[in-house]
DNA sequence: GTTTAATTTAAACGAGTGTTTAAAATAGAG
DNA sequence: CTCTATTTTAAACACTCGTTTAAATTAAAC
């Protein structure tokens, strides 16, 4: 075995924070390996190819998140009241937020790969999240669903890749937004504050009547 | 001068039909160059570089729809009653639609054109388009401030690049997200359908109250 | 300490990129 | 037609990329 085996963990912390801020196919393999202070070789060693250190990355994240995100949702459905489409949205602040404890910046940067993945990648990565993390993503929905049942599902459909793409556009540019918020505006958001503000704009869409 | 000059408007319809289906840096000139039938240099020789390239694949449609939107706006205000979010968000359905008449697919082209171009860039596209289309931005920007004033400033701000983040993503998917809707709820969906059930959505995000 | 397995390293490979060059072809003007 | 300017062309340049190789190093097992 290893005893130097924190190469591995060099790579997924340097390659995180590069690939959330460049996004993926602008990070080259160079790029992380020299920040990471480890041998260019040794990406294809211990992950066998950049798209599979890619799904590493992600899968650091979502492997902690995405239970924790279950967790909550069915702690809000097991209460008494029933539960808002603002609740199921806040219910995820939580989870997010812990990712500054597993890391540095790493709900930001949780958010920012996500918003990356899903923009970038041309499938691969869809179905790597589809396949591995399907059941918790159909729970969620599905408890969006119940909480505005005046919303047709293929209305629905639409509304939540509405959300997604909100979200994730957002947290992809959360850097220059809250830059420029801080210059115009004399705002100082860190990423909690873009959350809350966001979660009543999600809500509200969702939610509206379907015009006839 | 030229009389093949049509070696321009070759690489630019090319260029375009690619950029919006593959992004920018995924679409090499020599894919370009083949796709168009023109030779690998006439695209420096035409446009002077690349990036040059992709400015003048969007601005061939900035300068028909921004016109024409800053035009509906404005007949929009000079009417008696006060435009509603749904109005002015509406108001830009008619010139986004003309497009398909400058060119085959053109609303879809152009929205996907956008969306590659701010999530893409690092900043060059974001700079020429507020640099060269910034009045018209601006004038938008206080119509939907106007229609909406119990939303101060700063939160306006935010909401609005919500706003330009659902549609922006969803214009860069609308390709996959029209067949998943077809296959899933036998919807189908032309890009219009995608416009009218975007708005909806967008004007309550855009006009929920500020919560305490 | 010796042997075996795991890891790290430097170097090269092959393919792809945007751009430049200089010659060939084409067009327009006098 | 002749001359000049524009455009097209094929080839090469200089560079970056992900990946592979084989040797060197380090760690673990016995």
């Amino acid at each position: 075995m290893a005893n130097r085996s924190d190469t591995k963990t060099r790579i997924l912390d340097a390659a995180e924070k590069l690939f959330a801020e460049r996004g993926f196919s602008e990070t080259s393999l160079r790029l992380i390996t020299s920040k990471a202070e480890v041998n260019l070789a040794s990406v294809n060693y211990h992950f066998g190819s950049k798209k599979e250190l890619i799904r590493a990355v992600l899968a650091r994240y979502l492997d902690v998140f995405m239970p924790a995100a279950s967790s909550e949702i069915m702690s809000l459905q097991s209460a008494d009241k029933e539960a808002s489409l603002n609740d199921i949205f806040s219910a995820l602040v939580k989870p997010l937020l812990d990712l500054n404890q597993l890391r540095s910046e790493g709900t930001r940067t949780f958010l920012q790969l996500l918003g990356r993945g899903y923009i970038e990648s041309q499938g691969h990565l869809r179905w790597f999240i589809t396949t591995h993390y399907g059941d918790h993503l159909t729970q969620f929905v599905k408890a969006v669903a119940d909480s505005a049942p005046h919303i047709p599902p293929a209305e629905m459909f639409w509304r939540l890749h509405f959300t997604l793409g909100t979200v994730v556009f957002t947290m992809a540019s959360a850097d220059a937004l809250t830059e420029i918020a801080a210059a115009d505006f004399g705002e100082h958001n860190d990423i909690e504050a873009v959350i809350r503000k966001v979660i009543p704009y999600l809500s509200a869409g969702v939610a509206v009547p379907v015009t006839a």
